[in-house]
RNA sequence: GCCGGUGUGGCGGAACGGUAGACGCAGCGGAUUCAAAAUCCGCCGAUGGUAACAUCGUGAGAGUUCGAUUCUCUCCACCGGCACCA
């Protein structure tokens, strides 16, 4: 017997696997086809226990779905641009591409010893010149099919750096490193037109059945499709109108001012004729650009002086306040505000004393005389005298019914008096088109893609900007537009935007001096496209028709939460953009047919504060009992998601260099639910460990038992095998896989105290193998040779449960006195349901609580359970 | 602030609306050993009881149901996303 040696067993079978081509995808006409993807890794140089998390889940698909006679696709590569790169290039001086190359080699190294099921033939990085200059192309196919925009967009601006931050650079409204106040800036960006597809994006979801139900609520409320009413408020003094669109036209008749964002047109010019207005607009472009920061933050507003006459009633005026909280870029830039039904309303009225008038109470309100109330009437009325307006401390709530729960109207002008929001809205938006003063209009929240960034290390946008043509496409054969290597990154701001040379070029179009477009695409634009090159990674064009066809769709894509908006939305968005341009098939728009959310993996993060007061993360591998090496002590934040920037990761590598992959593997899928997050412990290593070191033991003592001799109770070993063939090939489809190992123990500890005969064992050890072989591949291929299987077990066929072997002859059913447990009894399985009742009535129990009468009601669940009420 | 999720023993967690706590960890007891490690066996939600057993128990509160960890509503705590982090 020898004892387990992972080091030497899991490099052997790796071999193998590399020399027979095991997982290299091939397309073989008559074989259905599977591709599983889990979201690349951006290239961090250390591999860490999400990603051995994450990648282990879609090995255990890839390995299963091999077993069950596909042609599997299972390919790897990497996130490569983006910011970190350009960090560390500033930190430690080195070049983005040397440090990013550096990483894939470094976390390559980290990946290849946990034995994952990779087709690396077909690996690529998004920053090869050979994977972005097909970006481009793509991206001068999507210009041409009129999928592409300039416009103006908010960022984020450091006065002091003179550069444009990240949100993420954006801390408490101040820049990172110069500590500066933000400004929203205004810059020309290119965009995707992805708000054309917003119809079609939703409508999608509806096709996705095998999408967590949550995500594809998050992308429809992402999408925010709403109907609205858009109509115009008069200027009181005859100079135009405001514009405004509303989701809640039914509450009009309780709106007490108009607002327009400081970026609004009119707020623009009031600024340029008014330093006060200035100052007031100036005041409120301060933050950053995110949604949080706006809306969570402090509300601002400034009295314009300017009156608008309420639609219903010239007579009526109303207020032009310029607000922080109203986004330009959300319908027109300008809402009335009704403070009764809108709580951001109503925190800006009660700040700025402006009036709040109820138009609808709740049906249990009492207002006026019931008998007064025509539940049928139809009313029309304007009666200004009626305002109602709350004084300060009454109530700081809005009323806020969902627009399905029917209210009382007290203050209205069309519908009924007693309806629901939502019917109320139709009434509004019909009536206000009859009239003529408004129009019906259906709104998304969802905004066009930008693309553009002020940065280096990213896909160069494919334009030249003219002085007599203008913006002007690259040409297809000048493709790739190649990033230069000779920048530096000893001053803030895009080294492409003070390179000596690399701007200057000739018009693709006149010929005459001309500049490239310095700015690059965000790295979204990587991600959007790469399941589709995976099916030709290497091919002149974007994809190759053939490929695409036969592999296309990813049937399994795995990934974390976190993308569960953006990564999937654009990538739905890409997919059809490629089919428009002739990149995918139709059947492709789709991308994703099953998706599966992974939960991350977490950890106390470990931080302390520079002499600047910055904070400084430290990994966990560096402090021991809360301190540092030096004795420092470190804060200690409760457990939050892994990441590099605050340095809460874990080294999978010393985990395998201690027990293994196959420990390592073992551990990540049994220690909690995969849709769930994981707390990393030390603990739990062990434990798997353990485990799989039993389970060699285990082979080996059946490797030498004596061949010839019987056994008792075979049948019942392969009865226990077979429902666990059941248990766990329903538990991996299910993504099940902590409940599958479960019964992968509980059939170990069978199999272990089992006295049946060698036959019996063999197969009973050898299907235990094939079971275990996803998740520790390397033990079940030693234990599968040891035995004598045939070939490799990763490409055995599946074991099949045998239906047979299923069926229990005998059922033990739990009886319930009033929904509580209180007796069992062992029965037939098929048992006529009236033989059971006379059963459990003549359990001691029963009998015991009927005490001589009669039960009220006696409910039997044939196979399951028993409840007597008395 | 808005959108989405999660909450069960000391810990990770299991449970088509049907015996709450499978399986694993930790702990306790035992076997083996000169002793230990390793291994194997048993116990292991709380309270009361020698025990049989009884009562309580799935974040809090209500509701639907013969029966709720599971469905509905309200609340609390934590987590993810919020368009330039990837």
């Amino acid at each position: 017997m020898s004892t387990y040696d992972p080091a030497q067993i899991e490099a052997k079978w790796q071999n193998t696997w590399k020399q027979e081509g095991t997982f290299t995808a091939t397309r073989t006409e008559g074989k259905p086809k599977y591709y599983v993807l889990e979201m690349f890794p951006y290239p961090s140089g250390k591999l860490h226990m999400g990603h051995v998390r994450n990648y282990s889940m879609g090995d255990v698909i890839a390995r299963y779905k091999l077993a069950t006679g596909h042609n599997v696709l299972h390919p790897m590569g990497w996130d490569a641009f983006g910011m970190p790169a350009e960090n560390a290039a500033m930190a430690s001086g080195g070049h983005p591409k040397d440090w990013t190359y550096g990483n894939i080699a470094e976390m390559k190294a980290q990946m290849k010893p946990l034995g994952w099921s990779l087709d690396w033939t077909r690996e690529f990085a998004t920053c090869d010149p050979e994977y972005y200059g097909q970006q481009q192309a793509l991206f001068l196919d999507m210009l041409d099919a009129g999928l592409i925009t300039r416009k103006n967009a908010t960022v984020n601006w450091d006065p002091v750096d003179m550069t444009v931050l990240a949100n993420e650079q954006v801390i408490d409204g101040k820049g990172w490193r110069s500590g500066a106040e933000v400004e929203r800036r205004e810059l020309t960006q290119w965009f995707f037109k992805i708000s054309d597809m917003a119809d079609d994006l939703l409508a999608g979801l509806d096709g996705l059945d095998d999408w967590p139900a949550k995500v594809r609520l998050m992308q429809s409320n992402w999408i925010g499709k709403s109907r609205g009413l858009q109509m115009a408020f008069k200027r009181s003094d005859g100079a135009g109108e405001i514009e405004v669109y509303t989701t809640r036209p039914d509450t009009l008749m309780g709106a007490s001012f108009v607002g327009i964002s400081p970026d609004h047109p009119l707020a623009k010019q009031l600024e340029s004729s008014d330093p006060k207005v200035a100052a007031a607009c100036a005041e409120m472009r301060k933050g950053g650009t995110t949604a949080e920061a706006i809306e969570a933050g402090e509300k601002l507003g400034f009295d314009t002086g300017l009156t608008v006459d309420h639609p219903l009633d010239p007579n009526w005026k109303l207020p032009v306040w310029i607000a922080n909280f109203i986004l330009m870029d959300y319908g027109t830039g300008a809402i009335f505000g009704c403070p009764a039904h809108d709580q951001r309303d109503l925190d800006f009225c009660r700040k700025y004393g402006l009036p709040v008038i109820d138009t609808f109470v709740a049906l249990s309100e009492r207002v006026g005389d019931p008998a007064d109330a025509d539940p049928n009437a139809s009313k029309f009325s304007i009666q200004p005298g009626d305002l109602r307006t709350v004084p300060e401390g009454v109530t700081d709530t809005a009323f806020v019914p969902p627009k399905t729960e029917p209210v009382k109207w007290i203050n209205h002008f069309a519908g009924l008096d007693v309806a629901t929001g939502q019917e109320a809205i139709d009434a509004t938006i019909d009536f206000a088109e009859k009239a003529g003063w408004g129009k019906g209009r259906t709104q998304f929240r969802l905004r066009d893609w930008g693309l553009s960034r002020q940065r280096y290390w990213g896909c160069p946008i494919p334009v030249v900007h003219c002085p007599d043509c203008g913006v002007v496409p690259e040409k297809k054969e000048n493709l790739p537009v190649e990033l230069p290597y000779d920048v530096s990154f000893d001053i803030p701001g895009n080294p492409l935007d003070r390179h000596p040379t690399w701007r200057d070029c000739s018009c693709p179009k006149c010929g005459a001096a001309a500049q490239r477009e310095t700015d690059t695409m965000d790295t979204f634009v990587d991600s959007s496209w790469y399941y589709a090159r995976f099916t030709a990674p290497h091919a002149d064009t974007p994809t190759v028709a053939e490929d695409a066809a036969y592999w296309m769709n990813v049937d399994q894509y795995i990934g974390g939460i976190e993308h569960a908006i953006l990564h999937l939305l654009y990538s739905r968005f890409f997919a059809r953009a490629m089919h428009k341009t002739g990149h995918l098939p139709a059947s492709a728009i789709e991308p994703f047919d099953a998706l599966f959310t992974q939960g991350m993996v977490t950890h106390e993060i470990y931080k302390t504060t520079d002499d600047k007061g910055r904070a400084v993360y430290h990994l966990p591998e560096d402090v021991t009992d809360g301190k540092l090496a030096d004795g420092t002590e470190v804060e200690i934040i409760p457990s939050a998601k892994m990441s590099k920037s605050k340095k809460n990761v874990v080294d999978p590598v010393n985990i395998i260099a201690s027990f293994g992959a196959d420990t390592a593997r073992w551990f990540v899928l049994s220690d909690s639910p995969p849709e769930r997050d994981v707390e990393w412990t030390a603990s739990g290593a062990e434990a798997a460990f353990k485990h799989i070191s039993r389970v060699w033991t285990l082979s080996n003592r059946i490797a030498t038992m004596d061949q010839s001799a019987a056994g008792t109770g075979d049948q019942d070993l392969l009865k226990t095998m077979h429902k666990t063939i059941h248990d766990v090939t329903m538990g991996i489809e299910s993504f099940g896989f902590n409940a599958a190992i479960a019964k992968l123990y509980a059939f170990t500890g069978a199999l272990q105290k089992s006295k049946a005969g060698y036959a019996a064992q063999r197969e009973a050890v050898m299907t235990l193998a094939q079971l275990m072989s996803p998740m520790t591949p390397h033990l079940a291929e030693e234990i599968w040779a040891q035995h004598g299987g045939e070939g490799l077990i990763a490409t055995a066929a599946w074991p099949k449960a045998d239906p047979a072997m299923l069926v229990e002859d005998t059922v033990t059913l739990p009886i319930q006195i009033n929904g509580k447990r209180r007796s069992e009894i062992t029965v037939a399985a098929d048992l006529p349901k009236a033989e059971v009742e006379a059963l459990a009535l003549a359990d001691k129990a029963v009998v015991a609580a009927l005490d001589g009468g009669t039960p009220k009601k006696l409910i039997v669940v044939p196979g399951r359970i028993v409840n007597v009420v008395v």
